[in-house]
RNA sequence: GGCGGGAUGUCCGAGUGGUUAAAGGAGACGGGCUGUAAACCCGUUGGCUCUGCCUACGCAGGUUCGAAUCCUGCUCCCGCCA
């Protein structure tokens, strides 16, 4: 059996950080001494409906840890979804309604489930309204473990607290309820990104005064989204979702930044192709490897096919949606439709053919066109700038 | 409870009675270049029945020929004092 020190230092690999130093080797030589499994936590707030590559930067650690026979215990936090995580926020989050946290939790569920075993001995999922719903009596023991100075510590409030913005004592309740999961679900090493290193850190702290030994942290560096600078999420619209088609993974990483590329390669455990091959190869190595991660091989030989046919080649996509739309009078309005059918407003539509951005069958739509006939759009593609395509037919 | 400061378009941020749909920046979008990358250049960025009209500067009223700009009340945020 491999010893606890190499394991620990396969594990942390890839890791941004593991505090406090040696903890996680201690944490595995005491458990191949007692014969038990560690008990690995991830905590996932609901926020959104889908779960992203920067999410399975981590879920793909927690698979590791499965692998080595640990037991992953994954807390859909349905309950501190309704707080709002401030971690690296400027502003108090918007709140999510309880159908919608309903909602994002099952997805997050199955999704998740993509990614990690499910064989019941390596998987646990919990939901934290479980015990987070707690009498005032238990919340004023909770609370009691934590001073304001030690939560104005983390940077995000100080930002807040010095720059007057508001900070809600919801928000700075957020890091002791997290630090109750902990402590409830007994953790023995806790995973998230190095956003979440204070929250982590003050589960210590937390579990210690409930009388427990104290996680080990270990902090994932963040992926960046497709802009190649800031976090992954989905409000920034910088996502690749895991559930997206084959084709727009494909596109989508081929809009990353060059100097992007290496951490995705690092972060998403791909391997990275040969020296020497050009950056737009790297590019397409990587592209491949996420649609067949998340399709399958002969699925990320046909994006990349019809990758080529559209942006090298400019042939029209293989699938293009078809809309309808009414021209009773024999002629339509085109920023009408455009508007209709690409959800945009009627001004932008007609923006965009005024900027020379609208094909109607491979041509550009000229200004003086804004009114064309019925006949001549029907069964015709329209091209909005390099990506977005419909087919118009008309109703009869 | 008292005193003072603040709330502007997707975001940041100018603007203190009249060419202000509102400077500037960011972001986004369109065009050029290209490897649908980056960088760079040009343009657009409230809505609409578009040489014009409507709606907009926290909310509701008021003064004025005319207000984001002045007055009153309200809501929320920040600070100091108690």
């Amino acid at each position: 059996m491999e010893s606890a020190a190499s394991k620990s230092a396969q594990l942390s690999a890839n890791a941004a950080e593991v505090l406090p130093g040696g903890a996680l080797q201690a944490k595995l030589e005491l458990a191949a001494k007692e014969g038990r499994q560690l008990r690995v936590k991830l905590g996932l707030d609901p926020t959104a409906p889908d779960i992203h590559l920067g999410h399975t930067v981590v879920l793909t650690k927690l698979r590791q840890f499965q692998d080595d026979g640990h037991r992953v215990v994954l807390i859909v936090g349905d309950y501190t979804a309704r707080v709002g995580d401030p971690s690296g926020r400027s502003e108090t989050r918007p709140v999510l309604s309880p159908e919608e946290i309903a909602a994002n939790a099952k997805s997050y569920e199955a999704q998740a489930g993509r990614i990690l075993d499910q064989d019941p001995d390596r998987y646990e999922l919990r939901f934290n309204s479980e015990w987070l719903d707690m009498p005032m009596t238990d919340l004023l023991a909770l609370v009691r473990t934590t001073t304001v100075a030690q939560l104005l510590e983390r940077e995000d409030f100080a930002t807040r607290f010095k720059g007057g913005s508001p900070i809600s004592v919801l928000e700075l309740l957020y890091p002791l309820m997290q630090g109750y999961d902990s402590v409830a679900i007994e953790s023995d090493v806790e995973i998230g990104g190095t956003d979440q290193t204070f929250n982590i850190l003050l589960g210590r702290d937390i579990q210690r005064h409930y009388g427990m030994p104290e996680q080990a942290v270990m902090t994932m560096p963040i992926l960046v989204g497709i802009d190649g600078a800031e976090k992954m999420s989905k409000t920034k619209g910088n996502e690749i979702a895991i559930e997206a088609s084959a084709d727009e993974m494909f596109g989508r990483t081929m809009r990353l930044p060059d100097q992007a590329m290496a951490s995705w390669f690092e972060l998403l455990a791909i391997a990275p192709p040969p020296e020497g091959s050009g950056p737009r190869d790297q590019k397409v190595a990587l592209a491949k490897a996420i649609v067949e991660r998340f399709h399958d091989a002969s699925a990320a030989e046909r994006a990349e096919a019809q990758f080529v046919s559209q942006f090298v080649d400019h042939e029209l996509p293989d699938e293009i949606d078809s809309v309808a739309f009414d021209g009773n009078d024999g002629s339509v309005h085109l920023p009408m439709v455009l508007a209709d059918a690409f959800g945009i407003s009627r001004s932008e539509a007609r923006r965009l053919v005024e900027q020379g951005g609208v094909k109607l069958d491979g041509n550009v739509v000229d200004s003086s066109e804004l009114d064309i006939s019925a006949e001549r759009l029907s069964g015709s593609v329209v091209q909005i700038g390099r990506r977005r395509f419909k087919r118009f037919e008309l109703n009869r």
